[in-house]
DNA sequence: CCCTTATTTCGATATCCGTCAATGTATCTA
DNA sequence: TAGATACATTGACGGATATCGAAATAAGGG
């Protein structure tokens, strides 16, 4: 390897991707195996896995393109060896969860959400209230929207609130209650902060 | 997870290799990331990635059967979470070099050896000397063969011996003792142990 | 019970990928 | 220089796999 050359690369979501697919294949492992215990050329590998040299040369070539061999030149051979350090580092480093989960991007929130909304609130008015937990939820977060944060409402300006949308107000006076939405003291309502 | 279930099993060549399948694929990565963040159901994975839930699903069954998740019913949700731990010890016990070298196998002593052999060694005799350096060492650790080891040889009785195979018993004679499979001393040969 | 919803499974298709023969290229030998 | 050797590259073929629509399954709700 040359002189002064960075062994230590930026990790993201592609090199991660690259790196899997270039282990997700019993030849490749072999070979990462063999080279493991000692370098070699490219014919000796062929004749250990009864592969063709072609064949070799293009797995090593995908293993080289992810950093994980080095290869020297010596006469007409080409001798080929393990980067043990990339393989440490990548197994170190390639799974940090941060690293996933910046690079897969986080969930949109509004996807899944402005779905059920749409199906569930037409022309401003709440439909039918949705009998299954997760879309409750979803319609107990955008009903609570209508309320400030930190401001007393009495029972009767809940209920016309949320009348509003619904005429079972009190059914969803009281999810918000449960879904810890809205709090509750002495009859004084409250969104909390 | 049930009680008394063992989490760390065995690993070999085929967990490896369905473990970096299963990674080796950007919509899988992506949902690993997605799952770091929280748990959730397949359609708000379909949503986020934009695939069709059939194919999430798809996805899912192939990460859960490396282990990867666990799934949890609620309603007829099926909620999807990352099992973080199983993802750390993958990423530490899989790349050791050990267990890759003994999946592997090892280099066949013999497959690109007798190659060479068979093309050199006809009826007894060492047709040609290999002019190419890997070539010739295999001829070399052939002929070292035919001496014993820890014992004393005049120059004559190794002319001899190479004599048997070949006419140039002077220039094996050299090359022998450049690749240190014999030493001399006072000229006297010998085999080291 | 029938209907709705979330998920899985199945079948079909398109794409990706591993493999090898043939060809190209560089290096070494005679 | 011609010829051999080792390796890389290309093109082609076949098998694996990602994707989706449709049908089956499961789990609730009215």
């Amino acid at each position: 390897m040359q002189n002064g050359k960075v062994d230590i690369e930026e990790i993201g979501l592609d090199q991660a991707l690259d790196f899997f697919k270039a282990l997700g294949n019993l030849q490749r492992l072999k070979i990462i195996g063999l080279l493991a215990s000692r370098s070699a050329v490219v014919e000796e590998i062929a004749a250990a896995l009864e592969l063709s040299p072609a064949t070799i040369s293009h797995h090593l070539r995908v293993l080289r393109q992810v950093g994980l061999l080095d290869v020297d030149s010596d006469q007409q051979y080409r001798i080929y060896s393990l980067r043990e350090r990339r393989l440490k580092q990548m197994s170190r480093e390639l799974l940090r969860l941060d690293t996933l989960r910046e690079g897969a991007g986080a969930f949109p929130e509004g996807a899944f959400e402005s779905k059920v909304l749409s199906n569930f609130v037409k022309r401003g008015k709440l439909v039918t209230i949705p009998a299954q937990r997760k879309k409750r939820e979803v319609i107990l977060k955008w009903l609570v929207e209508h309320f400030k944060r930190e401001q007393d409402y009495p029972e009767s300006e809940v209920n016309r609130i949320i009348g509003r949308f619904h005429e079972d107000f009190c059914t969803l006076r009281r999810e918000l209650i449960m879904a810890r939405l809205l709090t509750r003291e002495r009859n004084i309502y409250r969104r909390p902060a």
